[in-house]
RNA sequence: GGAGCCAUCGCCAAGCGGUAAGGCCGCAGCCUGCAAAGCUGCUAUCCCCGGUUCAAAUCCGGGUGGCUCCUCCA
């Protein structure tokens, strides 16, 4: 396995700290709004990663943390007067619900801020011990940054002029512009705060992850684990603060890998709040299948970024279709055995820093050379079986191809749909044993107005919705 | 002001120094009552200008254009 390693800004061969493990951590979403696009594409990113390396053998441990107390979440509670609680179980569910629908398996370990506060305390106060970190007069927590020479090296700001005409404001009693909050002191009753040695507040951004990793991982003497994941926009300041507390606290790196996934736009712009463009993942999936979304949102290199739009999703949606149809051509049946070739072929793309393109174009050349064989000798059994098994590697793999065939191509089309679509297509057959085409034809006509085409087989007629 | 990333066929997209994958669209053909589906064939010298090399889309330098980070962000 080949990782691109976003730090060190090239590809490495993938050696883990424990032989046959992989121990991952993802930064996950703050759970105070609903996920969006780029929510799910990180998701999915990571997802190819786990998958990949548990179909290479490898034991994967995969950690994705839900930041449940943020002054984000905090404006929510004072906006809508309901319990924190409230708040983040509901987005938690939502995310998970979200993340299934586009076929995202649950991460080993899923950590909460406020369900890690033992671990973050103690890291804080490590810090503080090791001098590495400083109480200013509210109560607020910093982390010195001039106390980790290595600061900077994540990101590639290294030496850099402080501020200049950087847009960070610089206000409190900081002692290096650069230094960052580990803990916030309560600002009033009214906030949200947990008791601490010294103060009571709660925990800043970066501090969790840090904390989290190095409660349910244990590393070597040199990294705490093998790949630490995450959006591009993380990589300054949140992964440099996160690795920088990390080192002072525990004296070695914290990742051996770092893997950054790229951004999603909407027409050629960032997706972002702040801009009002977002799109959320639940009215994405209101649209369109999640099982087509994840198939789009994947067919981009994880570390490109990632236009959005909806004709790109319907090509997409075609490229899917074919495997299906395919499917549907060798089911029903039991599968045997994958084809080596073919999984070797796919394994070796993924394991090129997670190749999807070349492993999409696999999949298309085994699709058409199966239809090839298939044209010539409809009743390849051996075929077939071999098929099915390719197909259910692709979905263990890959994460798409698992639904039965037959159902794929009817999403969204109701009971009576249905049944008025087999009435029509009974009139249809009819039609054509008294070789009246024209009557034949108007029927198609209509299913098409109504969205559906229609195949002939030899098997007799098979429809699809578009 | 500082720091990066990117630029390949009409569209999406691989390529990681050895002579341009794949998908969509389009055209031609096979199949079909006609279609659809499926199959076959056809369609690019890689933003521009220099340089390194026997050899560059791939490396270096300079342009041009787009995006991102330095503020919460996946």
């Amino acid at each position: 396995m080949y990782i691109y390693d976003s730090v060190k800004k090239t590809k490495l061969l993938f050696e883990p700290i424990k032989e046959g493990e992989a121990s991952i951590y993802v930064c996950g979403p703050t759970v105070y709004d609903d996920a969006h696009l780029g929510h799910a594409r990180s998701s999915l990113a990571f997802d190819l990663l786990s998958r990949t390396l548990r179909s290479l053998g490898y034991k994967v441990t995969l950690a994705k943390n839900f930041t449940d107390i943020d002054d984000k979440i905090i404006k929510k509670v004072e906006e809508t007067g309901k319990s924190i609680k409230e708040i983040t179980s509901y987005y938690i569910k939502r995310y998970l619900e979200e993340m299934a629908a586009l076929g995202v398996q649950r991460a080993d370990i899923e950590p909460k801020a406020t369900e890690s506060l033992q671990a973050i305390e103690a890291m804080i106060q490590n810090l503080i011990n090791k001098n590495c970190a400083y109480v200013i007069s509210t109560g607020d927590v910093y982390f010195d940054t001039t106390r980790d020479s290595h600061y900077g090296e994540i990101s590639h700001r290294v030496g850099e002029d402080e501020d200049n005409q950087s847009r960070i404001a610089h206000t409190s009693e900081k002692r290096n512009p650069k230094d960052f909050a580990l803990w916030k002191a309560c600002k009033g009753e009214e906030d949200i705060c947990f008791d601490a040695p010294f103060s009571s507040g709660r925990p800043g951004w970066h501090i969790e992850c840090s904390a989290m990793i190095e409660k349910y991982f244990h590393g070597n003497d040199k990294y705490s684990i093998d790949i630490h994941g995450g959006g591009a926009d993380l990589l300054f300041p949140h992964h440099e603060n996160e690795a920088a507390q990390s080192r002072c606290a525990t004296g070695h790196e914290l990742a051996k890998y770092w893997m950054h996934n790229g951004f999603v736009q909407i027409d050629g712009e960032k997706m972002s709040k702040s801009l009002g463009n977002s799109f959320f993942l639940k009215d994405a999936l209101k649209a369109y299948d999640g099982e087509v979304l994840r198939y789009y949102l994947n067919s981009v290199h994880y570390r490109n970024d990632f236009n959005f739009n909806e004709e790109d999703l319907l090509t997409a949606k075609k490229r899917l279709d074919k495997l299906y149809r395919l499917k549907k051509r060798v089911s029903p049946g039991k599968g045997s055995t994958v084809n080596k070739t073919f999984k070797k072929a796919l394994l070796d793309a993924m394991s090129d820093d997670l190749n999807i393109s070349i492993a999409l174009a696999v999949i298309d050349e085994m699709v058409a050379n199966t239809n090839d064989v298939l044209d010539a000798n409809p009743k390849d059994k051996g075929l077939k079986k071999e098929t099915l098994a390719n197909i259910s590697f692709i979905d263990e793999l890959l994460g798409f191809g698992g639904k039965e065939p037959f159902s794929y191509f009817q999403i969204g089309v109701d009971e009576a749909l249905k049944e008025k679509i087999e009435t029509l297509l009974a009139e249809r057959i009819e039609a054509k044993k008294e070789k009246d085409f024209s009557r034949s034809d108007a029927i198609r006509d209509d299913l098409t107005a109504m969205g559906i085409s229609i195949m002939d087989t030899a098997d007799g007629t098979v429809w699809e919705k578009a």
